[in-house]
DNA sequence: TCTATATTTCTAGAATTAACGAAATAAAGT
DNA sequence: ACTTTATTTCGTTAATTCTAGAAATATAGA
């Protein structure tokens, strides 16, 4: 990891994000969460319906929170989790094509019909 | 790692293309190829442009293949390496939100708007 | 066949991440 | 203050992934 680059930023932090997805356990989490709906769960109720609990639990949703994959917040005496947004999806999604062809010496156009 | 689940091999599969693009120098070497266009790149001019090189690099590439993110075709002695195309980030990023709500318990139609 | 070039496999130590029990903290009710 | 419920922090062990050097393989050309 010794190359200077400008957008690193962005990368390292797509690549965390890109990182919390891409684990079998923390990606069932999330859909369970997504399937949940805007309302949301509890941890308790995720952990029931997921069948990850406790301090695993605790530790997968640290690392899906930190990526901006999901909201928590407290109610009382529980956590309230709430999945991903679209848009969200669609920014990383995009952060992979954003710069497709740009060192290509053909011009842009060919190619550029593939993906509008 | 012990729940039971209809789609688990989608979910296996969706998180070990995930987890390729969590590494910040798979990421970086991808973009490159992302950046040269269709006609691709060589290992060897990968490398030169990505900074990485060797036996890692190859490492890297045989896990973004395996993924499906990136294609290797042999041309005399080089490898010839070309990146993604769009339609597959967009199943990925589809394969996350496609049974959003699905447990909700209030109508579809609420939330639905917030994701055309 | 011999040599040079391009890439991969093998191997192993370092670093990171996963999993989980036990103890700790936070909030609510008695 | 004490108890119960909900979740997190801590500490530790196991498993996975990263990185890179050295040897191996594949192809092309002299």
């Amino acid at each position: 990891m010794k190359h200077e680059n400008t957008a690193s930023l962005d990368v390292t932090r797509a690549a965390s994000t890109f990182a919390a997805l891409g684990s079998e356990q923390r990606l069932h989490v999330l859909r369970v969460l997504v399937r949940a709906g805007p309302e949301g769960l509890t941890i308790g109720e995720l952990g029931a319906r997921s069948g990850v609990t406790g301090s695993t639990l605790t530790h997968h949703m640290k690392i899906l929170a930190a990526a901006g994959l999901v909201d928590q917040k407290r109610r009382g005496r529980q956590i309230i989790c709430i999945g991903v947004d679209f848009a969200r999806m669609q920014d990383i999604a995009a952060f992979l094509l954003k710069e497709c062809c740009a060192d290509s010496p053909q011009p842009h156009d060919t190619h550029e019909a593939n993906h509008g």
